[in-house]
RNA sequence: GGCUACGUAGCUCAGUUGGUUAGAGCAUCGCACUCAUAAUGCGGGGGUCACUAGUUCGAUUCUAGUCGUAGCUACCA
């Protein structure tokens, strides 16, 4: 471990309050909880502070859907949250919200300290407006047709049929998802923060170990396209805090999000009297980490470095990124029921199994971390209850009947007991660089070792003979010894078991006394530390998740992030055991399908996939349509003069090698198993599927 | 398609700065034990370390390619 200041700020994501906790959040929450319950051990001055994300478009419209104030809606969802993180063990100092006097100060200080040094530009652009409403529609608040493809429904920044990418002014029959109105366009002021003057201050501070080498190499993308000046304002209304100087702009979410952190600890700092600008300095000689997923790298290894270096105050120290969870090998799903929130879980496990779990698969890499539930029950219950407490359950029955629960004056093992403490320093420095799986298969080889001393020496035997009684205390007396290194050693992962452990031995845990034999004193009667689970349990868990889709559907989410991982979500979804959804008569009716008859077909040279084909629709009307299906008919001139379906009524798309004016049907799996549909002799061009 | 990761026993994962018979836990089989929440101990079976080619005295470990998976991205309406 290198040189370290006392004094360490520790953040976790700020969870949005428009949706519950989930198994994918907790992961943060827990490997961030390890690590500062770690350094506390150490003795370290550590600060753990969270709040919740509470502004922006999504929240503001909630609160309109439900006839309630953002705030009402917002501190509803803070005590949810606050209540499932205390649920898992969670020991933040303090956890506080960015809608705080606190976070407008520090949000208004510094811009106006970028805006000040030259920072900040003025700009006007144009946006869909909701003239009923009277607001500025977010690409997410835009539905319409898709212009390339015509799919109906999509969002105003990417078709999740076609994945194509576009501005909402594109979209075909523009709808405001708020109103239904049609949107127009408007041209508005915005103001940007000129992230391309950080250009080299970011290289620099991305090279100096604040993230991890192989992020390093990603985030070199961003540099090599180019930094853009990032949009921060939104018109009003707009739930959040007004930039100053202003008549109706307010900070944009993300914005004032990571200052929360700030805010959070300042509100802390304050109740206690101790001075928070000397954190903020740009000496300062604390350290401030953030554990974040890797959705939101951007934001954090980019905006907000840039912005305190531009305010002149301090800069993160490390970035710990992780990555997602995925269960039973798959992305968390709603239909499966495997995206479970947090309160679900709690309702059917002890927090510390999941705490236990994690921790033995944790790495500190950017890996996806997969929680098989199968192998989270048998996991939990051969380590934790057939190996460890089962060091305690087997030796302190007979300390309690033999003994009145009096540990012996000696030991039987010393240099047992020595070797245990000797992972000391290996130990920590799992912690130190959350490698936590690492930690975790060294405690349970020296629990394997335990229960191999305990075997040997058969303390069992020695109970039946009245004669060698000492020997039995000293040998149970090293067998908890041995158990209290081992629960001392996991106490970060397991709070709770730590001091239930304490408890029964009737001492304190701690790292520094850790090689000081307990000896003469008292025990507790041992009683369960920890219960066994079972997939039972778990297939409740997985029914009520189900239970909760309906609550979860209405869950929105702000970044593009987390957009992204909706559309996972979907994705996965499609591809699962999933029942595809009935429609009525009326959705099919809404596709105008026709016969189509090949003019021409011909392969695009630049593309891998697509065929470009003119199609003969009747009546003198011809299309131009591109179709991915290369892989499967290598001849495109054979198909010339057969007879094809497409969707008639599909936004066109613009592609790179012209627009596409519909879609061609075909069935098959994929690759070369690829066959168009066509209908039997006697069609003709542009006659209607029905 | 491009870029970046990853691909090690049935499952979840270690590991190898290139070097004798590749590891753990769970699962499985056999034996032992009975103190313990039907826990523990010992032993066995199980892997061509994705595939192919190359560098090397020697490759699971290095290089290239192929296939597969994931992420980002692009043109697959």
């Amino acid at each position: 471990m290198t040189e370290q200041s006392n004094t360490l700020l520790v953040t976790c994501a700020l969870p949005y309050a428009n949706g519950s906790i989930h198994l994918g959040h907790i992961l943060e929450h827990i490997q961030a909880d390890i690590y500062v319950r770690f350094q506390r051990m150490l003795g370290r001055q550590v600060y753990f502070v969270c709040a919740d994300d509470q502004h922006g478009t999504p929240i503001m419209i909630k609160a309109q859907k439900l006839g309630r104030t953002p705030e009402d809606i917002i501190g509803e969802m803070e005590n949810e949250h606050r209540r499932d993180f205390a649920g898992f063990e969670i020991s933040y100092d303090h956890y506080y919200r960015t809608n705080s006097p606190e976070n407008r100060e520090i949000s208004e200080k510094l811009y106006t300290t970028l805006r000040d040094r030259g920072y900040i530009q003025v700009k006007k652009i144009s946006q869909l407006f909701d003239p009923e409403k009277k607001m500025f529609l977010p690409d997410r608040f835009v539905k319409g047709t898709c212009p390339k493809c015509h799919a109906e429904d999509q969002y105003g920044d990417n078709c999740e049929c076609c994945g194509a990418t576009y501005s909402p002014a594109d979209l075909i029959n523009p709808r405001s998802v708020i109103s239904g109105a049609t949107p127009v366009m408007q041209e508005s002021e915005h103001y940007f923060f000129d992230l391309p003057q950080f250009d080299a201050f970011l290289k620099d501070w991305i090279a100096s170990g604040t993230i991890p080498r192989e992020m390093a190499n990603k985030l070199q993308e961003w540099f090599d396209s180019g930094l853009q000046q990032w949009d921060i304002s939104r018109d009003a209304p707009y739930f959040g805090f007004q930039i100053p100087g202003t008549e109706n702009k307010y900070f944009y979410v993300w914005l004032d999000a990571p200052v929360g952190y700030l805010a959070s600890f300042k509100n802390f700092m304050d109740s206690k009297g101790i001075c928070f600008e000397d954190f903020l300095k740009q000496d300062s000689d604390s350290e401030m980490v953030h554990f974040i997923g890797k959705d939101i790298l951007y934001f954090h290894s980019l905006f907000w470095p840039a912005m305190l270096h531009g305010a002149g105050c301090r800069v993160p120290d490390h970035l710990y990124v992780h990555g997602y969870v995925t269960v039973n090998g798959a992305k968390m799903s709603k239909s499966k029921g495997t995206f479970i929130k947090a309160a679900t879980y709690l309702k059917h496990f002890d927090p510390e199994c999941l705490r236990y779990y994690y921790a033995s698969k944790m790495n500190g890499k950017i890996d996806d971390l997969d929680l098989n539930l199968p192998d989270f029950v048998a996991r939990t219950n051969s380590d934790l209850v057939n190996k460890l407490v089962n060091l305690a359950s087997r030796t302190a029955v007979f300390i309690t009947r033999k003994f009145q629960g009096r540990l012996a004056d000696t030991l039987d093992a010393p240099e047992l007991l020595e070797s245990f403490t000797a992972a000391k320093e290996e130990i920590a420095a799992g912690y130190q660089s959350r490698e936590y799986s690492a930690l975790i298969r060294k405690v349970m080889d020296l629990a394997d070792s335990a229960n191999r001393y305990v075997d040997e020496k058969e303390p069992w035997v020695l109970a039946k003979d009245a004669g060698r009684d000492a020997e039995l205390q000293r040998i149970c007396t090293t067998c908890l010894n041995l158990y209290r290194v081992l629960i001392t050693y996991l106490s970060p992962v397991l709070p709770k078991l730590a001091r239930d452990s304490a408890a029964f031995l009737k001492t304190d845990l701690d790292w520094n006394s850790l090689d000081r034999a307990l000896l003469g004193t008292e025990i507790s009667p041992f009683k369960a530390l920890f219960k066994r689970i079972d997939m039972k349990s778990v297939e409740a868990m997985i029914n009520d998740s189900l239970q909760d889709l309906k609550d979860l559907s209405a869950q929105e989410s702000k970044g593009s992030a987390s957009r992204k991982s909706e559309k996972k979500e979907k994705k996965a979804e499609q591809s699962g055991e999933a029942a595809p959804e009935t429609v009525t008569i009326d959705d099919f009716a809404r596709l105008d399908l026709r016969a189509a008859r090949v003019i021409s077909c011909e392969e695009v040279p630049e593309s891998d996939k697509l065929l470009k084909f003119r199609l003969d629709l009747g009546n003198g009307e011809e299309r131009q349509v591109f179709s991915g299906i290369k892989s499967a008919y290598p001849a495109p001139a054979a198909l010339i003069g057969r007879f094809v379906i497409m969707i008639y009524n599909l936004a066109p798309r613009k592609m790179r090698f012209g627009i596409s004016e519909g879609m061609i049907l075909s069935a098959g799996s994929g690759n070369k198993d690829i066959f168009l549909l066509s209908a039997d002799a006697g069609v003709k061009p542009g006659d209607r599927v029905a």
